[in-house]
DNA sequence: CCGGTCGATGAATAATTATGCGCGTCTTGC
DNA sequence: GCAAGACGCGCATAATTATTCATCGACCGG
């Protein structure tokens, strides 16, 4: 029945037009203020997803997605980890520390900053530590380790030198300027 | 001008009408699925704070509240950040966050300590978490993020003098003394 | 004491979001 | 092959939320 259907769908990509629609959603609601089901409704337009709003209603309420004071926002809690693989591209990353550390970061971190020896990232609430354990699990000399909140991560380098570069790292895996490997 | 008046005020708890409703507020949306603002209102003339839909419309766009499918809820993770941020660039109230915390330090804050560029604070078990994101939603540019525990909060900012500027910040916010310490 | 401001609201109203219905498509069971 | 059931989605419309406009009361500078 349909669930085979769905499963072997999701093996590939997401084709099935509904996912399609709402990774791009995720997409667009991570990367831009969006205001209004109609400003979000053009955008996916503007996509190839031609929507309606009452589509975009329901869609963002089963995403779990919030409207704030600046906008819709992504979802909380867990409801964010279980959307969020199918949201990038960057699908589940098979294990091997820099394709999950790909992954995590498109998916989760939302902003870096850096203070001394350590790196700050923020991530959507209750990711943090998904993060963490994929920066961990890389292995890059710069991290001698990390500590994970709810939605923030705190990340000890050796030195602020170090901590720059993991921090300029991670914010180029993020833009997707991908290179090679860090330290 | 104004401003002395208010913090004359804020130097006893909540006198002013206005933090009083929207510590109330907090405490609903907090306990309890609220799923409009007319529930809300009810909630809050039962309380004794009668209030206009309009007024609640504003209130939670300033104190930061977001709704999702599940009816209102706290700013946490993105959100916070994107209130903060907004803060800086349009000419969004910057004050923002600055009701929900002064809510939250007052209610959980129980002691502070700075060490090099961080800021511990201590907070009866459990309220850790929600200190911390009432500190983020605040939007102190001092602020570079914050983990929380169970019991403590570890604040992370630039360098030790914007760790002592927090600090004092906070305690003085929790005394009711001033509320001028931003940055 | 008197205009001139400013912040906080309520009322009314515009803008946005949620939802009841119904249609068309795809699947399954017989 | 055909009826039943499950879905996804658009339309129209009810329900909610945001915003504009007008007040009101508390200062401020004269």
């Amino acid at each position: 029945m349909r669930v085979l259907r769905m499963i072997m769908h999701s093996t590939q990509e997401a084709s099935d037009p509904k996912e399609r629609r709402r990774a791009a959603i995720l997409e667009l609601v991570r990367a831009q203020r969006i205001r209004s089901q109609g400003e979000l409704a053009r955008l996916l337009t503007k996509l190839g997803h031609e929507v309606n709003q009452a589509t975009l209603s329901r869609d963002l309420r089963d995403m779990g997605v919030v409207k704030g004071a600046g906008g819709y926002q992504l979802p909380t809690g867990e409801a964010a980890l279980q959307l969020a693989s199918a949201g990038s591209g960057a699908a589940t990353a098979p294990a091997g520390g820099s394709a999950a550390l790909y992954g995590a970061v498109q998916a989760w971190l939302s902003t870096s900053v850096t203070a001394q020896n350590q790196v700050l990232l923020r991530t959507p609430a209750g990711a943090a530590s998904t993060l963490a354990v994929a920066l961990d699990a890389a292995g890059w000399k710069d991290v001698l380790g990390t500590i994970a909140g709810d939605d923030t991560v705190l990340v000890v380098t050796p030195d602020p030198r170090a901590a720059a570069r993991v921090h300029k790292a991670l914010l180029e895996l993020k833009r997707g300027t991908t290179q090679g490997g860090r330290a």
